[in-house]
RNA sequence: CCCGGGAUAGCCAAGUGGCCUAAGGCAGCUGACUGUAACUCAGCCAUUCGGUGGUUCGAAUCCAUCUCCCGGGACCA
């Protein structure tokens, strides 16, 4: 950890906590590093298709400032969980693969070309970790025992299944396993979007229940999970409900969220400039008199561009008012809002901001011919 | 294994012997309008009704059979 001997307590909790929509248990880094225990950080990643910006630049930026803070970063494909949530067909063989191949590279390519260190990524698959091994399904029937069915019931949002949703009964015992893996996995971190909160304080609220595999300090002492949820992008496509309830605002984040099932609301991380020029040309922009809050646009310009240290610069014809820079959000959003910056020009910004930051995962893609096939390999089975 | 209910475009869904070369809605695509998108408007979007046989002058509509799905029940040494 020697890259980061120079960082202090506090530099380290402000990268673990930085640019996050939520912090469960942020009081107790602080004691966890002074500890000078190892941190373990965990994401559980479903293989459900292309890699889109939400889990290429969402994840994997948070993946980078905690390996900056000198946590151990883990990405556990959960090939299971796809299995049980009906995705890639539902074949275990495809998902397999898919994820030890495309999913693995397309994140280690995404994680790169955002500053971090993929060679220093552990890659875990849930049917290896599950193979043999008696403390997992230990702890998933301890887990199980410490939580209620209502509470399963209520907990099945994380697949993105609704409520109400009728479900086959293997999509009941994913969200214990989600809780189990963290344990077994030993992750004082278990990082997700908003939408895997209710799995994490699961884990939170049973952590001290556990008996086979808890969460130990460097002192033996019982510990929970730290849970760091991302914020979710919006999708580019009008939400389903505009405009937007605030009193609904909770269950609209997630149907808002940018989906792979709705290929127009997502940019995928090996997109073609020309195929980011036309997704963003067509993207809902509402103009200033509606408000910013829900403005696909800015929020893609706030989480993608400014959170990684990159400027918007708007390349404007005279008679539009020549070119411009904004190097901070909060001036992109007044000039958005007072109607000095165009929702075209905005558009247009965005467009050339994204495809020069995902240019570098585009090469990789391009020079590496193995890594390629993969990619069509996986555009075969959509 | 038994009883009951289903199977119509990407999705929801009308139609129960001729007017069905299959209504409508959503999604999608194209164009008009906006210096963006959205909204609105115009146009496009199943020669075919789960498969196969049959009845009939004529079937998505009736019969038989097969496949699959849903609900319930039976079995449970």
């Amino acid at each position: 950890m020697s890259e980061t001997a120079h960082l202090s307590i506090e530099q380290r909790t402000a990268l673990i906590t930085r640019n996050l929509e939520e912090v469960i248990g942020a009081d107790e880094i602080p004691a966890l590093l002074a500890q000078n225990l190892p941190l373990r950080h965990y994401i559980g990643l479903e293989i459900s298709g292309r890699l889109h910006l939400g889990t290429g630049l969402m994840c994997m930026q948070k993946v980078r400032d905690l390996q900056q803070a000198g946590v151990r970063c883990t990405i556990f494909l959960a090939d299971w969980h796809t299995w049980i949530n009906d995705k890639l067909g539902g074949d275990r063989q495809k998902i397999k693969k898919v994820a030890v191949g495309y999913f693995k590279e397309g994140l280690k390519a995404s994680l790169a070309a955002l500053g971090g260190d993929p060679e220093a990524l552990d890659f875990v698959l849930g049917s290896e970790l599950y193979h043999h091994n008696d403390t997992y399904w230990e702890t998933l029937i301890e887990v199980g025992k410490n939580t209620t069915l209502n509470r399963i019931l209520r907990s099945v949002s994380i697949m993105g299944r609704g409520e109400g949703e009728s479900i086959d009964f293997a999509k009941l015992i994913y969200p214990p396993m989600q809780v189990a893996d963290v344990f077994i996995l030993r992750a004082n971190i278990a990082q997700g979007g908003m939408d895997q909160r209710k799995a994490h304080v699961i884990a939170r609220d049973v952590a001290n229940m556990l008996t086979i595999s808890p969460l130990r300090d460097a002192e033996g002492k019982v510990i929970k999970p730290i849970a760091v949820h991302h914020h979710l992008l919006l999708g580019l496509d009008k939400p389903p409900q505009w405009p937007v309830d605030a009193d609904k605002l909770r269950e609209l984040r997630t149907a808002m969220k940018m989906s792979k099932s709705k290929p127009k609301s997502a940019v995928f991380i090996h997109d073609t400039p020309d195929e980011i020029r036309a997704k963003m040309r067509k993207a809902f922009c509402p103009p200033p008199a509606d408000g910013i809050e829900f403005n696909p646009v800015l929020d893609w310009a706030e989480h993608l561009i400014y959170r990684n240290g990159q400027t918007l610069f708007v390349a404007r014809t005279p008679e539009n008012g020549g070119n411009l820079t904004f190097t901070r959000y909060e001036d992109l959003a007044a000039a958005y809002s007072e109607g000095s910056l165009h929702p075209m020009d905005l558009k247009n910004a965005m467009s050339e901001a994204l495809i020069a930051l995902l240019e570098p995962i585009r090469q990789h893609f391009d020079d590496h011919a193995e890594i390629k096939a993969m990619w069509t390999e996986l555009e075969a089975m959509l």
